[in-house]
RNA sequence: GCCGAUGUGGCGAAAUGGCAGACGCAACGGACUUAAAAUCCGUUGGGCCGUAAAAGGCCCGUGCCGGUUCGAGUCCGGCCAUCGGCACCA
């Protein structure tokens, strides 16, 4: 790259702002309590999703929601709210361990060199965090309160008829091991050998590991669980209060996948009748005489019971084929129906009727009871199957209109039912609902698609659990023992047959005579499910976050205590609904003042690389913060993040487009310096502390107007399109109006932050207010009464299409605007001939003449 | 298959149901310059009529088809395309 000259001195100015900031100390947030707190002030608190510090350092698609909500932090400041804007590292995680694993180097010391890496870009950018609250996940003082928020999980329970956790002491059952809301249980698991480790199903993609693409089979182990199914109503139900996108809303309604119906039992109709009951679960009880058929996942406990002596064997293969299949050949398989019979018949219990009882693994253990009903009419899974074996189909629904019955799945009316005949489906549904409860032969149900979240992974670079086993019983070490910190190992591999690496340090493993130490660790989620309640109050070593603290900054008077997190859409059910889920428990143990952790959730779009795809660097298209600076500066790097188009959209980078923006900067910059004989810039002699025209203050107040609504709406590149408008106007201006000026530098600031301190610096020192630096301005307030007009101009439409223009006094009636309309000698030519029929009148905007012949 | 988002100049985009394309990029022309860069000024959706050239005038145009309305990029119905999510959840 030729050394080009700057088109205004950012490479100086902006170290030397940021070294200001520094030193001052200017975007410290004060807590309650502290000297110098401000109370009468309203707090703000907003948040970026902090990043994995990976080792490549950022690109330009990180910065674009952080630029975004420090626009916003700075705008908030300056309106006089105490400011909550933090920055942290989420560094536990898989890539450490990686190089670990291949370099022997311990993960904490790659993990610092990237911190570093990230922390140096980030500052580059002039970003206004709160430094002094940076945390990060790995850290024994941070982790030591995520271990101690695992054992208000372990020692709690969800009590249904609260509907709300509480201590396990208050729980009065037998076994409490067995109501934790942290359990132990063998579970059939995502295993991936190449990583060594189980997956959760979200980190399995298409039957590969999100992170690596290796392949995943299921294998049954012994996890450690967290009971989020029990807070499965209230993270449906609580969505409602909170400012989301609909969007991410649906999409967390769908993960939980609430669906209503009922259970019903089935006896088993053996030949010495044991009284074996099969449990279904249906969403379609109006459909109970239409099934001709029973389903149990191969998985289900009662298979090896009811299974006939002569159909044991085919049973026995196909259940074998079906654990052998790994997610991978489930998906592929999908479409191909599978399954054996039993040999064994169920009795349906409407109408005695016995159907044979299938095993096949398009029916799910894990959902509902993990056996169905067979309704092949009214069901496309079903129909395919009952047609692929030959299994008779019953029209239990006529549909509405006039569709075919087979295979109709809406809504209809009952027939061949007796108990519910000619009901429509919602009526027929209640009603054998209650005809099932009378009985005793099923109840109205509730099932979700959630599922309890596996939680503890076979990784070294993690937190390690505080719990030791004893007997073969679990239990939590004491509270002052944390933090338990990970040992220092030489060999950092799994071990491959499942178990963590911590079990190879043995010291460590032996936690007394008696009792080992649980050697899985949490996953990656663990840590980012509290952070912003630990930037509350980051110092703390007495509590995870600081009673007052926590009051202060996640109060306010809606549901959710962060007003605005901002990050990308593919935490949009993962990250969001564990870190909800861990609020409201402990929200429900009393240590938290709201139900909800994010009010205002915003998703930043993708920024794509210059080609119009995805970055990756196989494709060689990632633009590097750090170039983009050296060529351009900090703020134009930031305002071309805000101006490339609208923060939630998908946009390609454009380094012709910094280019523009850095020219909108430097036109700033040249508005109020010039550049003398000896290249020396100094301030214009056009600066005048001189009253502006009106034409002046008219689009000084119209850009004060737009740019702080568009800040509240996030709508940052329109904010900056009038700034440009505002600056193309006083380009040629003879006189430039120190109160504009001002004004002006202030709008900029949270956009350009270096550039409008320097500038403002300049101001002062010639004009010498008592104005320290821009940061610590106020916004300034906007007055309607400039920006309102005697006269405006309103265009003339012939029917719909525009004809002319003119000019009307805003005093000028509805009637007298007709008559000028329809005086004019353009629209006089037009109607001739006419007959007028309508005129419809807007206000300052427009008249339209409806005449035809 | 189901759900959701998006679709506007050469490009990024803007428009409480009221002048489509603000602002920026690119391109072109001009000024400045020995020259270039930078800067400043101007032109720039398409087609047609008009004129010596202008001025001026008309028509079409926001993925496609239809509807509501005096008026639709915007609202309603139906399609198409791209992207994202879910995917045997009974």
């Amino acid at each position: 790259m030729s050394e080009r000259r700057k088109p205004y001195p950012f490479d100086q100015i902006e170290p030397k702002w940021q070294t200001i900031w520094e030193e001052r100390q200017l975007f410290h947030a004060l807590n309650p309590g502290e000297k110098n707190f401000d109370p009468s002030k309203p707090k703000f608190y907003i948040l970026d999703m902090f990043p994995y510090p990976s080792g490549a350092g950022l690109h330009v698609g990180h910065p674009e929601g952080y630029t975004a909500t420090d626009i916003v932090a700075r705008y908030k400041r300056m309106r006089g709210f105490n400011v909550l804007h933090p920055m942290g590292w989420d560094a536990f995680g898989l890539p450490a361990e990686q190089y670990a694993i291949k370099t022997g180097e311990h993960p904490a010391t790659t993990t610092r060199a990237n911190v570093a890496k990230f922390k140096a870009q980030l500052k580059r950018i002039g970003f206004s965090y709160d430094w002094q609250r940076e945390i990060n996940t790995t850290d024994p003082r941070y982790y030591k309160w995520t271990q101690w928020i695992f054992l208000q999980i372990y020692n709690s329970w969800f009590n249904a008829k609260a509907n709300k956790a509480e201590p396990i002491s208050t729980y009065r059952g037998p076994a409490p091991d067995r109501v934790r809301l942290a359990y132990v249980a063998d579970v059939p698991v995502n295993w991936c050998a190449e990583l060594g480790t189980v997956l959760a199903n979200e980190e399995v993609v298409d039957g590969k590991s999100e992170i690596g693409g290796f392949p995943v089979v299921r294998r049954p182990m012994r996890q450690w669980m967290l009971r989020i199914t029990a807070y499965a109503e209230r993270l449906l139900n609580e969505l409602d209060g909170l400012d989301w996108p609909e969007g991410i809303k649906l999409l967390q309604r769908n993960w939980i996948g609430r669906s209503e119906g009922a259970e019903v039992d089935f006896s088993v109709a053996g030949i010495d009748d044991r009284g074996y009951k099969i449990r279904v679960f249906t969403t379609r009880p109006d459909t109970l005489y239409g099934a001709t058929y029973m389903v149990l996942a191969p998985e289900h406990s009662l298979v090896d019971l009811i299974v006939t002596e002569e159909q044991w064997p085919a049973v026995r293969e196909y259940r074998e084929r079906a654990a052998r299949k790994s997610d991978l050949e489930r998906t592929e398989l999908a479409k191909e129906k599978t399954g054996v019979f039993s040999g064994a018949y169920a009795v349906n219990p409407v109408n005695s009727e016995r159907i044979p009882i299938w095993v096949a693994d398009y029916v799910l253990l894990g959902y509902g009871t993990g056996a169905i009903m067979g309704v092949p009419a009214h069901d496309e899974r079903d129909l395919v199957f009952a047609r692929k074996f030959h299994l008779p189909i019953r029209e239990v629904v006529r549909p509405f209109g006039g569709e075919d019955p087979i295979g109709f799945v809406g809504e209809g009316i009952a027939i061949n039912s007796p108990v519910i005949d000619g009901l429509p489906s919602r009526e027929a549904i209640r009603k054998i609902t209650a005809w099932l409860e009378e009985l005793g032969l099923g109840k109205g149900a509730i099932n979700y698609k959630l599922r309890d979240w596996l939680f503890s992974r076979q990784r070294y670079w993690g937190e390690p659990f505080p719990i030791v086993w004893e007997n073969e019983k679990h239990r939590a070490i004491d509270q002052n023992e944390l933090p338990v910190v990970p040992p220092p190992l030489d060999d950092y591999k799994p071990i491959g047959t499942g178990e963590p690496p911590l079990t190879r340090a043995r010291e460590w493993v032996r936690y007394s005579d008696n009792a080992l130490r649980e050697t899985n660790t949490m996953p990656q989620w663990a840590g980012s499910c509290w952070y912003y309640l630990r930037f509350c109050d980051p110092q703390n070593d007495k509590r995870f976050v600081g009673e007052e603290a926590e009051r202060y900054w996640m109060g306010g008077d809606k549901p959710g205590g962060v007003d605005l997190y901002v990050g990308g859409t593919e935490h949009a059910v993962l990250h969001l609904l564990y870190a909800r889920f861990w609020h409201k428990v402990l929200f429900d143990l009393g240590y938290l003042s709201k139900p909800e952790p994010f009010q205002r959730l915003v998703n930043q779009g993708i920024v794509l690389g210059e080609d119009n795809q995805k970055m990756s660097k196989s494709r060689g298209n990632i633009v590097n913060p750090d170039d983009v600076i050296d060529q351009y500066g900090a703020d134009a790097f930031r305002c071309y993040e805000m101006f490339m188009g609208p923060l939630e959209q998908m946009k390609p980078w454009s380094m012709r487009g910094v280019e523009g923006i850095s020219r909108f900067l430097a036109r700033v910059w040249r508005l109020l310096m010039t550049e003398n004989q000896a290249g020396e810039w100094e301030l214009s002699t056009r600066l005048k502390e001189a009253d502006p025209t009106s034409a002046q203050t008219k689009i000084t107040h119209a850009t004060i107007k737009k740019v702080t609504e568009d800040i509240e709406s996030l709508s940052f590149n329109t904010a900056i399109s009038q700034m440009m408008i505002f600056v193309n106007a006083f380009t040629n201006a003879e006189t430039l109006p120190l109160s504009a000026m001002r004004i002006f530098l202030v709008l900029l600031n949270p956009f350009a932050p270096h550039l409008t301190s320097e500038l403002c610096q300049k101001l002062n020192s010639k004009f010498g207010d008592n104005v320290s630096d821009t940061t610590e301005q106020k916004w300034p307030d906007y007055d309607e009464r400039f920006l309102a007009e005697d006269e405006v101009e309103m265009v003339i439409q012939v029917n719909g299409k525009v004809r002319d223009r003119m000019k009307v006094s805003i005093l000028a009636t509805e009637d007298e605007v007709k008559s000028i309309a329809l005086a004019n000698a353009r629209i006089q030519r037009l109607v001739n001939g006419k007959t007028v029929r309508k005129i419809v009148v807007v206000p300052k905007k427009l008249v339209n003449v409806v005449a035809n012949e």
